[in-house]
RNA sequence: GGCGCCAUCGUCUAGGGGUUAGGACAGGUGGUUCUCAGCCAUCAGACCGGGGUUCGAAUCCCCGUGGCGCUACCA
């Protein structure tokens, strides 16, 4: 049996689309298991709307996805150029081929002439395929066009009658009626090839023995297969995969949210949880087997439990997989993809000394619960590394107006102060027996100094993250907090009772004012 | 309009002539904890409709309906 190949073949006319992941994906696998080659082929024929930075892009995201290649650029390989802009003088070759042996035709028609004929058609309620206008024009005619000046196009001679078979790997032979066709263009006026035409011709050339593609592409088939035939060529083996819809069941698109791959790797999601994900669409085991390592993915892969349906972009079960991942990750290795982020917003230099690392891995053990992509880390961890975050209005009414959170605050501080050893350990200890002493449950005791050291209610373990804090951060928030109480009148000091224990004027050293901010997320 | 593909919980799906139609995400409830997250337990939720075939259809066949795609000098 011949070794499988297949391929890739993206137009760089924009980002690269989910759909398309999923696409290279399949593809990927496909040659991976059958131990084949996957081949990267650019199509960038479309000279308008193709751009240098998407092929960039292109190449490197697949890069990061892991999805390597073995032919495409890059690597080279024994069937290239793999950019079709370099390939022009081989679809003209073949172009002439068929226009010598009468299976293609130059039109001159202009593209003004073909929308109104076309216009035309529909109103009388006819099919809107060409008209065969240039199909039969004698030499003479056609000298005459030329001398006209007239450009031309080169159009393929679809026979008038008969059927196409297309051998679907998923889906079973699927026939089309040649006359409902028409006669397509596979040279432009300009002389590029259109998609059809240099999909057929690279494919053959590359030796692609299957074609697995959106199911989008499944009425383009036929007008594909009669060029090989045409050109005498074996056409591949197909399979059509279903397409990826948004969640109101049209085509995946922009206003769906994000589609392009670019968006995901910005915003934090690891490569293989994509991959995963993505797998899982339109394609699962009999176990409805969810988490697979790489090994594991291409070892189960097949084209035959691939389903046939569309399946819709769940953005939050994508979320919900990038999470697990996270969660079952090296804190290690998380710390070091968090540094990014961190970087970014400048809460730590770009060289990175031992000690912020190791502050930094403290946090990433705390935070790794919390986190759904990497750069959920910028607001979950921004009160370790802003000494003058805001705090939680909502969480200050809440539970900071009451009388005993002054006396509260003020006793932590001293025994915070005197601590022999400012430990996890021993922070908890006393912590429990300040609020034990003050008959106040540990909630209530907790919940007041949680947003005093965070200025919210949500977060890490308490006795955790003022480990991380350290002894004097910790006082200077304490000190911090009870000026805002102080200003706000919160907190015992609006009793009217002159300084007593309960309030919060006094004693402490002015630390700087602190801001309140709008209620934002707890 | 023509042609084509598709159809199981809200979503991804398993199953497939006789099943309590299974799992995952999301949702509800309860428990654990200083909060959140997590974790554990638990609940709710589906075979598009109509005909056939059959002792029996969600499963096979046909029709309908719906969704999507293609019908370009885009790919």
């Amino acid at each position: 049996m011949k070794q499988v190949r297949v391929r890739f073949a993206p137009s760089p006319t924009g980002e690269l689309h989910i759909g398309g992941v999923r696409t290279a994906l399949f593809n990927w696998l496909f040659a991976r298991h059958h131990k084949g080659k996957f081949i990267l082929r650019i199509e960038d024929t479309d000279v308008l709307r193709s751009q240098k930075d998407f092929i960039t892009s292109v190449i490197e995201n697949l890069n990061w996805l892991g999805l390597n290649w073995d032919e495409g650029p890059g690597i080279g390989g024994d069937y290239g150029p793999y950019f079709q802009s370099q390939r022009l003088d081989i679809y003209k070759r073949y172009a002439k081929k068929l226009l010598r042996e009468g299976k293609a035709y130059p039109c001159y028609c202009t593209q003004e002439e073909l929308l109104q004929r076309r216009r035309k058609m529909q109103r009388e309620g006819k099919p809107p395929v060409y008209d065969g206008h240039c199909r039969d024009l004698s030499l003479a005619q056609r000298e005459k066009l030329e001398r006209e000046g007239r450009k031309s196009t080169v159009r393929f001679k679809v026979p008038h009658n008969g059927t196409v078979k297309v051998r679907d790997l998923l889906r079973g032979d699927v026939n089309f009626e040649n006359k409902i066709l028409g006669d397509f263009i596979i040279l432009k006026s300009d002389g590029t090839p259109t998609f059809n035409f240099a999909n057929v011709v690279d494919d053959y050339l590359m030796r692609i023995t299957c074609v697995i593609r959106g199911d989008d592409h499944l009425s383009n088939t036929p007008r594909q297969i009669l060029i090989y035939q045409a050109l005498n060529f074996d056409p591949p083996s197909y399979a059509h995969i279903p397409m990826i819809l948004g969640k109101d069941g049209a085509k995946l698109s922009k206003r769906h949210g994000a589609t392009s791959i670019t968006y995901y790797r910005e915003k934090g999601y690891l490569p293989w949880a994509v991959v995963n994900y993505l797998s899982l669409l339109g394609w699962s085991t009999p176990d409805s087997q969810q988490f697979f390592t790489k090994e594991e993915l291409i070892q189960k892969f097949s084209l035959e439990r691939v389903g046939k349906s569309s399946a819709v972009f769940d953005y939050q079960k994508l979320e919900w997989m990038n999470a697990e991942y996270i969660r079952k990750m090296d804190t290690d290795e998380l710390a070091k993809l968090l540094i990014p982020y961190l970087k970014k917003r400048g809460w730590v230099k770009d060289k990175v000394d031992s000690i912020t690392y190791r502050k930094i891995f403290r946090i990433t053990e705390l935070e790794k619960d919390r986190l759904r992509t990497l750069s959920d880390i910028v607001e979950l961890a921004d009160f370790f590394f802003e000494k003058d975050f805001a705090y939680d209005s909502k969480a200050v009414k809440k539970k900071l107006k009451n009388d005993y959170v002054c006396s509260l605050l003020r006793r932590v501080k001293n025994e915070v102060e005197q601590l022999s050893k400012f430990d996890e350990e021993n922070l908890e200890r006393t912590l429990r027996k300040i609020s034990k002493e003050l008959s106040l449950s540990t909630a209530k005791a907790f919940h007041p100094l949680r947003i005093a050291l965070t200025g919210r209610m949500r977060g890490p373990g308490l006795f955790e993250l003022a480990a991380v804090l350290g002894r004097k951060e910790v006082l200077r928030r304490i000190d911090r907090t009870l000026e805002m109480l102080k200003e706000k009148g919160y907190g015992g000091s609006a009793s009217g009772r002159p300084q007593d224990s309960g309030s919060c004027s006094g004693g402490s050293n002015p630390p700087p004012p602190a801001k309140l901010a709008p209620s934002s997320r707890g």
